[in-house]
RNA sequence: GGGCGGUUAGCUCAGUUGGUUAGAGCGUUGCGUUGACAUCGCAAAGGCCGUAGGUUCGAGUCCUAUACCGCCCACCA
């Protein structure tokens, strides 16, 4: 016999061990191997790639959430017997990684243009080797079944190689192109970044007010208002609309920039809103993004007067060199002097900051590249119109449909270092470009050998977008991507539904021609217990590391997984963790029980099955169980699954079944068998359903079950059609959900008696404060249902605690005992001597009120069943008012007796 | 300016084909520890399901309006 479990779950012994385990099984990918248990040629696969994590990341709970939900699909596909493959791997994040490298170079007094490219990419690898990885043992640590012999990293060559062909190809449609546009610059980053990168911000400036005083007549002036100051070095019109009867006159003329002196013409156009400022817009076309639009309408000169670092440059006259906002508060000083201003106000205005830092972004024209995205967009919308791909939560779809519809051309070139470089080379000598998979040697065009390569690198995003097949080996069509492409489920949080999501679609139909997966599943953000954001910097935020090392991981898993919802955000508190740590806990007894129940069970029975109802009750409500998970599952609702799990293992199984069974465990023999058998195919059940949300105390404790399941001379089955043991539960049989029968729903209302008999009593008893130690005794008057409570007594007088040499139990009683506790629990009348003494006047005011409310209820269903309702209403309906009506009725009448 | 989400017990949240006494965890109160579990058990208190209309025999659930909180998108100087 075993050595006995210990009564506290040993997680930190266990976990580790667990997962070296099952990896060194290979039980977490499908190899190519046919011995391995789930690879499966015949059938679909079920695959995830993972969202790659930054490499130099660190796990926050955000992780936590993904990779307990993936990893829920996973396992639970896998059990189902459908080959599962999860791909993990991670992002060199280009923007990221990098200015936490440069941060570490200021610390050693050095910068990256000190150091050069070269250098400085040697030093980002090798930040990459020494602090890339930590991520990934944190993501092991959550219990992730990921195929490990699968990893990627978004710079690996294979995957480089997918970036060159991507961008080729693209290139040679005529969907990349290079130009000036206007673009959002980050000053600091000294970069172009996407639209997507800005975020915008309400915030209080200033709006300033000032002349625009006419090239001809320096005392007249149109008035302008503007947040920007500095940006009048680089006007190169004053606009009006045309209809204004204050400017209309004006149009034509030329007004003369301050300080620097150039005559700019006024124009006219629509785009002017008049009541707006002074009605008057200054047109700065090189800065500004609806300014761009109107000078390329109106074929107005673009001035940059800014330099990389937003310093003014040579345009600026004698503003040159200095910083943005120096200029500002200079230039607005000299106009003062000038007496061409008239006034300044406060404004909340809307500024663009970067997402990296925050600092101001500064619109720009830049020569960058781009994506013509309008043909990848527009079969991007129809995959998801026509239902190739679907989202969940379904909001969703239409927030996708909106950002494609009005999408602008991507701006993919990053004037960083780290990250995959521009595959363009330009030729010295004849000028033209040379766009090719492998490094050339010379231009293509003339030969020439003087070729420099583009210094730029791609968006990071742009090789995310490639994420689903370059990491199955596209282009190369390899056994993987053939074989696991398109994946099934792509599992991210909604914040990067655009940034990601939108672009793995777009790039997964232009390069395969197939939909890189069938569902898109939205999680939410994770916030502290108070809905607040985390952040490190408030002080708030959950090392879910803490978490895990002092409640587990199940624990943490189970908390993200039952308290998530599709596209909600989920408030996290260690509270919530330290209660699902109970459950595991929980779980941890309720098997060490029943491996006890069985290692004592007899060997054999002696005659056939005679379930008791206790036996039959649990069994309907696993049954239940099992079809209410198999729906939500299939309707992505892991978390009330989980929920139901919960409920069903504590308050069902822990808390009436397993109390029964102590009892009908004492009885030895045949019922003895029975139970146990009942015990270990229902805790069987409940650990398959559990395993993926907490996976390792389920394969931990089915492992000892197993154990003394098999060791036990009856060898007493698993939970599966079968009938033998897997050799672990991560690919051990998903309980396949039965037909109703009409069985289930009778003995659940049986046993239903039952359980409001017991309540009943123990409510009573403590209501009278009798010890929960003392037996008593109970008389029932049952009616025609004597033999049932009968065939239960010993059940009922268990669990409330009766004396079952006293109990009296009759059809119908001419004298009922007097000065006793009465009670009236679907027709049965209860009588418990709960003290010497009852107080005859409260007992009768206790059960006048019970009867007024019943009463009540009576009035109640007697109105419903009259009203409409008794016609319209579908029979079933109907009909189960009416029988509670009838119970009600049966009662009240009871109680009448006993009143009096 | 447009769109979305939230509003349910003291706190944090479930509640997906509308079915008639609305659930959980934590917290609170009372009782209880010699064998599954004090990381526990038994019991109790606690809810005009934001507000106002509407549809329906029936609404926490569907529709309309509205308030507050939060988020996303958008070029008003």
């Amino acid at each position: 016999m075993a050595t006995p479990l210990p009564k506290a779950y040993d997680f930190k012994a266990t976990e580790q061990e667990l997962y070296q385990w099952w990896n060194d099984q290979g039980y977490f990918g499908p190899s190519n191997d046919p011995k391995k248990p789930n690879f499966d040629p015949g059938k679909k696969p079920f695959v995830i790639s993972i969202p790659p994590p930054n490499v130099t990341g660190e796990l926050h709970l955000g992780h936590a959430l993904f990779v307990s939900m993936e990893d829920l699909m996973i396992r639970y596909m896998r059990m189902k017997g459908t080959p599962a493959l999860w791909v993990p791997g991670s992002d060199h994040a280009g923007i990221a990684t990098q200015l936490k490298v440069e941060k570490s170079l200021l610390k050693e007094g050095t910068s990256r243009e000190a150091i050069g490219r070269k250098e400085f990419l040697q030093r980002t690898w090798a930040w990459k080797e020494k602090y890339g990885g930590m991520i990934q043992l944190q993501i092991r640590r959550l219990g992730a079944s990921c195929d490990w012999t699968r990893e990627r990293f978004t710079l690996d060559e294979r995957l480089s190689k997918a970036v060159r062909e991507a961008f080729v190809r693209l290139y040679e449609k005529g969907l990349i192109y290079r130009g000036p546009r206007m673009i959002n610059w980050s000053p600091g980053l000294r970069t172009a970044v996407s639209d997507l990168e800005v975020e915008y911000s309400d915030e209080m400036g200033t709006l300033y007010y000032f002349k625009y005083v006419f090239a001809d007549e320096p005392e007249a002036f149109i008035p302008v208002a503007t947040t920007r100051p500095e940006t009048i070095l680089g006007d190169t019109a004053v606009c009006v609309h045309p209809d204004d009867d204050r400017y209309k006159k004006y149009i034509g003329r030329k007004v003369v920039v301050p300080i620097l002196g150039r005559e700019i013409p006024v124009i006219a156009d629509e785009y002017v809103t008049r009541e707006f400022g002074t009605g008057a817009l200054k047109i700065t076309p090189a800065h500004d993004p609806n300014d761009y639009a109107l000078a390329h309408k109106h074929n107005l000169e673009f001035i940059s007067m800014l330099d990389e670092s937003a310093h003014v440059n040579e345009n600026g006259g004698p503003y040159q060199g200095m910083d943005r906002f120096a200029c500002r508060k200079k230039l607005w000083e000299d106009m003062q002097e000038k007496g061409l201003v008239i006034k300044e106000e406060p404004y909340k205005m809307t500024v663009p900051r970067s997402q990296r830092g925050g600092e101001l972004i500064e619109p720009m024209i830049s020569t960058q590249w781009f994506i013509k995205i309008k043909p990848l967009a527009d079969a991007a919308l129809e995959a998801v119109r026509d239902g190739r791909i679907k989202i969940v939560p379904d909001r969703f779809t239409k927030v996708y449909y909106n950002w494609l519809e009005n999408i602008q051309d991507w701006c993919i070139s990053r004037q960083l270092w780290w990250g995959h470089r521009i595959p363009v080379w330009y030729c010295d000598d004849c000028g033209k470009m040379t766009v090719q998979r492998d490094d050339p040697q010379e231009c293509m065009h003339c030969h020439g050998k003087n070729i420099h390569q583009d210094p730029d690198v791609l968006d990071t995003w742009f090789s995310s977008g490639l994420w689903p097949f370059s990491t199955l080996g596209w282009p190369e069509k390899t056994p993987d991507l053939q074989y696991f492409y398109p994946t099934s489920v792509m599992e991210t949080g909604y914040d990067i539904l655009f940034f990601w999501v939108a672009r793995m679609i777009m790039f997964g139909l232009e390069f395969t021609g197939q939909v890189p997966f069938h569902t898109v599943y939205l999680h939410g953000l994770v916030r502290d217990e108070h809905g607040q954001k985390m952040s490190k910097s408030k002080g708030v935020a959950i090392d879910p590391l803490d978490l895990m090392n002092e409640f587990s991981t199940d624990a943490l898993r189970f908390t993200m997984l039952v308290g998530s919802t599709p596209g909600n955000d989920t408030n996290v508190s260690a509270k919530k963790v330290e209660a699902n740590r109970n459950f595991t806990n929980k779980v941890w007894n309720a098997g060490r029980f029943v491996i006890g129940a069985l290692e004592q069970a007899p060997a054999a029975p002696e005659s056939a099955h005679e379930w008791t109802l206790a036996d039959s009750w649990i069994w309907a409500r696993l049954q239940q169980l099992v079809r209410d998970v198999e729906r939500l599952f299939a309707s992505y609702q892991f978390g009330e699954a989980g929920r139901q799990i919960y409920e069903f293992f504590w308050s069902e199984f822990a808390d009436w079944y397993i109390e029964i069974a102590k009892l009908q465990l004492s009885e030895k023999g045949d019922r003895a068998y029975y139970t146990a058998q009942t015990l270990v195919q229902v805790l069987d059940a409940c650990l398959r359903m559990l395993h993926p949300y907490t996976p390792y105390v389920t394969e931990a404790l089915w492992g000892h079950l197993k154990e003394a399941a098999k060791e036990h001379p009856a060898n007493f089955k698993p939970f599966n059609r079968q009938g033998a043991w897997e050799d672990a539960l991560i690919i051990a049989h998903w309980p396949e959900p039965q037909e109703e029968e009409r069985w289930e729903k009778d003995t659940v209302d049986q046993f239903g008696i039952i359980q409001e008999i017991v309540r009943a009593i123990r409510n009573s008893r403590a209501e009278k404060q009798i010890t929960p130690g003392k037996r008593i005794s109970a008389t029932f008057i049952a009616g025609e249902k004597e033999e049932f409570i009968r065939s239960q007594l010993p059940v009922i007088a268990a669990l409330a605690y009766l004396d079952m040499d006293t109990i009296m139990i009759q059809k119908s009683m001419t004298e009922k005992p007097e000065g006793q506790t009465a009670l009236v629990i679907s027709g049965i009348e209860i009588y418990l001597p709960l003290s010497e003494l009852v107080d005859l006047d409260a007992e009768k005011a206790r059960l006048e009120k019970e009867l007024s409310t019943i009463e009540g209820e009576i009035k109640r269903l007697e109105n419903l069943l009259a009203s409409p309702f008794g016609q319209k209403a579908p029979v079933a309906v109907v009909e189960k008012e009416r029988q509670k009506l009838e119970g009600y009725k049966e009662t009240a009448q009871k109680i009448k007796q006993q009143v009096k």
